[in-house]
DNA sequence: TTATTAATTTAGAATAATTCTAAAATGGAA
DNA sequence: TTCCATTTTAGAATTATTCTAAATTAATAA
């Protein structure tokens, strides 16, 4: 794939997501970056993502099904996921797991990716109140 | 959670998504119940899966992003999602994880899925042509 | 069986996220 | 600098989902 244009609003995109690891939305992306620079569109959020997403360079997430949301760490990791305040943590931790023969016969695995749940340092005291 | 009405709508729904493994959508879960009973209405295969969800009876994949998909397998599992065809299989087999003691100190941690990603039987001898 | 009623269904409107469109702007090569 | 392919833009279009309020109905009790 070849270079891309060094837009202003795709800088203050990729600075915004640079190291960012609130797993943030297309609204939460546009907003902020809006505030640095307010000559920027939805449309661009979306069409730089699409770029980043395509380079590889940030990843979609498939943990809320109501909003998409984009991680750019690009390490390899997993995730844990609060079932209390539903924060998404990155777990950078590589997980072993045991796979059968059988699985591996059926299957050709070229990855796997792990949600973890339960919750996190901050809620574990709260426990008790959780339905 | 009381007990709920049995109308030939929800029925309907149940039926077809008893023993599915196809992970359908809300418009195929819709097109296939109508097929049999017109008189049903999306808004209420959106309350019936609602109510399933509730119940537990149902999960919802969050493999798509665009479009919500249901499980209906109640038994624990994890899914292999085949970047060629973008089928998901239901994979029943146990799969342990090895979790570091740091993890475990770091997070309450009560559950795990793990999508596997690959290549299935089908597509395995396909293999060349992906990009 | 029939009457009652709370729960459910319905069609269509409303909302929300995402994609499309086509005209205007612009980064970077020549 | 000029040029042009790429990018941006605002707003319209599309798509999935949720809401609404009136009509229907399953289940209960008389």
């Amino acid at each position: 794939m070849e270079n891309f244009k060094q837009t202003s609003q795709r800088l203050a995109i990729i600075d915004y997501l640079k190291d960012n690891k609130n797993h943030p939305t297309v609204e939460e992306i546009f907003k902020s970056v809006k505030d640095k620079n307010p000559h920027v569109s939805l449309a661009t959020v979306y069409n730089t993502i699409d770029m980043l997403k395509k380079r590889g360079i940030i990843s979609e997430l498939t943990i809320n099904s109501t909003k998409r949301r984009y991680d750019p760490n690009p390490n390899y990791h997993h995730h844990f996921i609060c079932l209390s305040c539903k924060n998404v943590f990155d777990i950078e931790e590589k997980i072993n797991i045991t796979l059968s023969e059988e699985l591996k016969n059926s299957y050709k695995i070229h990855g796997y990716e792990i949600d973890l749940y339960g919750y996190c340092n901050n809620c574990k005291k709260e426990l008790s109140g959780i339905d």
